[in-house]
DNA sequence: AACTGTATATCGTCCATCGATATATGGAGT
DNA sequence: ACTCCATATATCGATGGACGATATACAGTT
């Protein structure tokens, strides 16, 4: 799994977001460093609901703006945590070898 | 970075491994889940020395066969810990998401 | 003789990301 | 009034890294 695709994850772990809340998330979750484009989005949006990990939690129009929230399954938090254990395994490998050699 | 390129960095960390020999060590670094193909490993290998983050580290030829081994620059170190640190960021939040929802 | 492990290398395919583009509303600035 | 920016979703072509297959070669095992 991909680094945009793991934020959007991360971002929607916490509480159920839209579109582009999502966007915001994970700029913020990275200080800046990510922008998921649109593409990237919905594209991750569609093919990460067709896995089951993330499905619609409800739409809200405001302004004549549909807003239209995803949440995660339980699925999609199975595989966040998974996800999650694997990268944090390797970071600790990582950290552990740049501290060795100073 | 892709995750395969981030191990190679992982990898190569330690100390400097042919290409066989970083194959190995991901394997064994990964438990087993990630297995880099000849392909992938090597493309990753002339993409990184032309990023200038690996180098030749020297040529051993042992029964006929040639063991290429590659070592990390000082601008892959600094890549590595860079990489490694935004990971880190992203890990620790997945994991206070994940603990707090139980 | 065939298979497995070691070792490097190339090639075509696939897929997620990226950047651009489109559409639409509302608010702020000039 | 006009323009720009933020909000909001959606699609499309191009790019690039990973994947799987294939090739070559030697050594040890079955």
């Amino acid at each position: 799994m991909q680094e945009p695709t793991y934020l959007v994850l991360v971002a929607l772990g916490e509480k159920p977001l839209h579109g582009y809340g999502i966007m915001k998330a994970v700029e913020t979750l990275s200080d800046g460093r990510v922008k998921i484009g649109a593409g990237t989005l919905y594209a991750a949006l569609d093919r990460l609901a067709e896995l089951d990990q993330v499905e619609l939690d409800r739409e809200e129009t405001e302004g004549g703006r549909v807003r239209r929230y995803y949440r995660l399954t339980r699925t999609g938090r199975q595989v966040l945590a998974e996800e999650t254990a694997v990268r944090s395994r390797y970071v600790a490998r990582a950290l552990a070898i740049l501290e060795g050699k100073g």
